[in-house]
DNA sequence: GTGGTCTAGACCACC
DNA sequence: GTGGTCTAGACCACA
């Protein structure tokens, strides 16, 4: 799996590697039980810091994304993914709020936002098809 | 229009502020040509430092949401709102990518996603009816 | 409050600083609300590093022992403290059931051991009587 | 004696083996003088490695849990089990002091606790009867 | 070899 | 001033 980072973003590095290894697994790039690469590995492929990927690792892991064995290294959860549950719903509900908000005051309708979600499922879950 | 904001958040101040008026714009709580508290009043009501109501309103004046006059004071813009430029459209689909990502790799569906928007479209735009 | 690290000891400092405040809650020698050192006046008390104390504050932010505010620093749950989930009585038990399996092979009582934990709970909750 | 370990836990696995044995022992499912597998057939057993096992059992020789014979293998110590020394009464509290501390800091009682401890005590000790 | 911990020092965003 | 992020490098426990 390539992952781009983008050095400059105002996105943290670290969300930035999180977000790409669960839009990994979103496309089944990644599938479970799947090894990831050490922290050290991935360091030294990113050309960023071991503490800086260890964040991100910690974060999946957190959320029940990955596991973390303290030898045997890092894999993709291979009891899947975590649920939707309803603190989930929430944060997704906070997070899309002002997005929407924003798409309404510029005039977009609901159809079209939808259509725009719609072309992003698309990338992600064909992106291995 | 009442103003909540969350102190505890990590969300900065002046973003959820701006958030909040773009959401308010959207509710059409606010409405062309309709004008705002002064920097002085907004900062006194919300209890926060004049420079954060100041980062907010700079930052919704750039995007073409309000327009600042020196002595008139601050107005939602009257000629409309910024309209869904390419560069808006990217800037959307760069924000959602991440949220769709996880959603999927929690398993959601697309209409499922679909349903989350829709509450929330209902919820903003029903707001003051 | 006073702080007292073992730095020779094998449980990290960064557990002996969140149990130590933990501790300070329980004897109400810390109050709801009260604010806590910035990471780098604590860490400079201490003499370790700013990023050992921040590390013990993201847990205890994270079991909502804290609140950690960008800008006025970190403060005691003013909302009280994170009630006895089932998760956390999970978490207890699999934390005591070795330390009781020991207990027991060494031919303790269960009177024996209660009376260990009565000193214990004399001890921190007579701390600032 | 079957023994159920937890690759996933943060626990090391040598601690998770010697804190099973002691169990074990505590349960009477282990008797005075029972013999206990060689390093090389636990280590099969387990599928773990061999240093794993031998750092268990080194352990609980070390605090005369076992006797280790070169050539007659290992078994539980037939002169009984190590007693309740002071060191051992310090070690004790060290361990649940933080345990306790967060317990009351969560609201707990010492009665609701006293009755956590009193049903670890009745499922290790009826696990045989 | 792995991750876990810790240090020393830097720059940035926020208020 | 605060915490957030990131770097470069070190030592240790575990298997």
């Amino acid at each position: 799996m390539i992952i781009n980072l983008d050095l400059q973003s105002d996105v943290p590095i670290y969300l930035q590697l999180r977000n790409k290894i669960i839009e990994g697994i979103a496309s089944k790039e990644l599938v479970a039980g799947e090894p990831l690469p050490s922290v050290r590995m991935m360091a030294a492929d990113l050309g960023v810091n071991m503490h800086t990927i260890n964040k991100a690792y910690q974060l999946l892991k957190q959320d029940g994304f990955i596991l973390i064995h303290r030898q045997k290294g890092v894999v993709v959860n291979p009891d899947g993914m975590p649920e939707v549950t309803n603190e989930y719903r929430q944060s997704l509900k906070d997070a899309l709020r002002p997005i929407i908000g924003e798409a309404i005051a510029r005039g977009m309708s609901a159809k079209d936002f939808q259509v725009v979600c719609a072309e992003i499922f698309s990338q992600i879950t064909r992106e291995v098809d």
